[in-house]
DNA sequence: TTGTATGCGTTATCAC
DNA sequence: GTGATAACGCATACAA
């Protein structure tokens, strides 16, 4: 067990002061040439490590990034989250910072936790993500002047924060072009309710493709909650239209999945195509939009550690990344 | 903005010692109960709350707990993990613990990331995943008196460290017993290499429970890795074979997945059971074996505080956790 | 029971 | 360019 290593084992190895050494960690310009390799060879081979709760006492700072896990809501979008976190956790600790994790059930206990992390941890920054219209916790933090990046865009105002997210319009304008450009003309969609910023963002992608193309989608145009069950359903509708669709686009892997289930039974050779590109879609054979989730974690965090340390900012602040799509059986 | 609250802040306010509000933090019973009662007010008011950092180097504990977040292999298994995590996360919350991430390619990355944890950091503790045969990770931590769970039992030595693990083998008794009830008597297994603890694990509770039904599967049961396509071609084998199985049992989901494919192909009506009952499982209606992920994670928590707050270790430090059956279509 | 003094490892301020 | 000194907020040994 070797003793504690500290700035002053570092100092008297190296003979200097411990500001010495300091100076050598922080601000290795104003230290003479010879004396800084002095000191880092000590370091090196005294296997120093600078004490984190100690340069934290003094600093304020934990070169902590704290990001929520949630709840694995219908399991399928789950791993999403999973690939965003450990790009996020990789980057960061290329950084020299790390990722705490925490949990919450809703917004009001979102920022209480906030609180409590600040308080306790000093957290330097926060990532959020499946941000929301009018969304409280941005709100709390701005007003605080905490740093934090989201991962999802705020939807009212866009110069709002400094954010990270998929251009959603574009994956389902990409898919509508793929199944034009196979001969489709009759292009319906399986979407959510009006009013969810994401889900509004897809839906326009597809609409705006077929106007493009001199096409009227909207007796094709549907909306239901996210599900597989849900899917199915609508899907099943809307075959069973006088002037039913030939090809399907959907806002989720979830619904994509029920609308498979409803082609299978009445035509087979109808594609569909998901989005998300979640394992499942990989399993079943999904034609799907992919996020590019990791670079989208790369990003966030280049966006954090500028606003942390200062360093020139990659201008500008919002980073719209475009997905692409990955074909299989489906389309 | 408040300014900032210390034991100085609320000692004055409360108008006692700083040591008097110390006292109350982290040995209440030693306090009169009435300064306690004025103590706790002047907390709550302020809004109190104890400096991590300055408490960390006092004690040289960090209320830390590191978890590594595996890089989503074939996707399929990702869910797993993430409801794992969210499970520690929030348990460790409410034991006065938090999560950190870290990330590592392979075992000696993984060490190298130990080291600078706990130089850096000081960690109170690990917990491990995905342990193998002979894992070098452990032995580093123990050499070093280093706290730590893993989630998978030490195949080699039962008794080497506190672990939870979910009972595999007693995961796939059920499973057969299942296909034994609904009138089966050829029954295949498809799993893994063996060598790995886990698959030979999953394995046994087939053989044993059909050698205990007095039946001999030894020529249904097949190895291959793990992943879709490998499920289906082993399957294949197994249903073009003189005398092929009525019902099939995999190791995985992903193998089960291929198995379906293989068993549409050629008799549908043939069942197949998964393992880990992962979202796809659920989107296609496989009937899968499910693990309590919450509640290992929730034991792993258990026996880490146990191991670090001293509290009566909930004894024994092993934990064997039983997975349970989920009905679908396939079975 | 309560108060006083001290140190944990760092960095910032200021002399040298 | 380098070295001494103080301070961050907390917990503990010890004295009152």
């Amino acid at each position: 067990m070797p003793q504690k290593v500290t700035i002053a084992t570092v100092a008297r190895q190296a003979g200097v002061s411990r500001q010495t050494v300091s100076n050598v960690l922080n601000a290795p310009h104003i230290v003479r040439e010879e004396t800084r390799q002095r000191v880092q060879e000590a370091i090196t081979t005294l296997g120093y490590r600078t004490n984190q709760a100690a340069r934290q006492m003094r600093t304020g700072r934990s070169r902590l990034i704290a990001v929520r896990i949630e709840p694995t809501r219908d399991g399928i979008n789950g791993a999403v989250l999973d690939q965003f976190l450990h790009g996020l956790s990789e980057t960061a600790g290329t950084a020299g910072y790390r990722v705490l994790l925490y949990t919450a059930a809703d917004d009001e206990q979102e920022i209480r936790e906030y609180d409590d992390l600040l308080g306790a941890y000093e957290l330097d920054a926060f990532v959020l993500t499946s941000t929301t219209r009018g969304d409280p916790r941005t709100a709390w933090l701005a007003d605080r002047g905490v740093p934090f990046v989201t991962f999802g865009r705020p939807w009212d105002d866009p110069a709002a924060h400094p954010w990270v997210d998929v251009d959603g319009a574009d994956g389902t304008a990409q898919a509508t072009r793929r199944l034009l450009a196979t001969g489709h003309r009759r292009i319906g969609f399986v979407g959510w309710p009006t009013g969810s910023g994401v889900g509004d963002d897809r839906r326009l992608g597809w609409y705006h493709t077929l106007r493009a193309a001199g096409l009227d989608p909207t007796d094709l145009d549907r909306h239901t909650e996210d599900g597989i069950p849900q899917g199915e359903q609508v899907t099943r509708e809307l075959l069973t239209a006088p002037a039913p669709p030939t090809a399907l686009l959907c806002a989720s892997d979830s619904l994509a999945l029920g609308a498979l289930q409803a082609v299978r039974a009445a035509d087979p050779t109808i594609p569909v195509i998901g989005f998300d590109d979640t394992p499942v879609a990989a399993a079943v054979g999904l034609t799907s939009v992919r996020q590019p989730l990791r670079e989208a974690a790369v990003r966030c965090v280049e966006l954090l550690t500028g606003l942390l340390d200062g360093t020139p900012r990659p201008n500008p602040s919002q980073v719209l990344l475009k997905p692409h799509l990955v074909l299989r059986q489906t389309a």
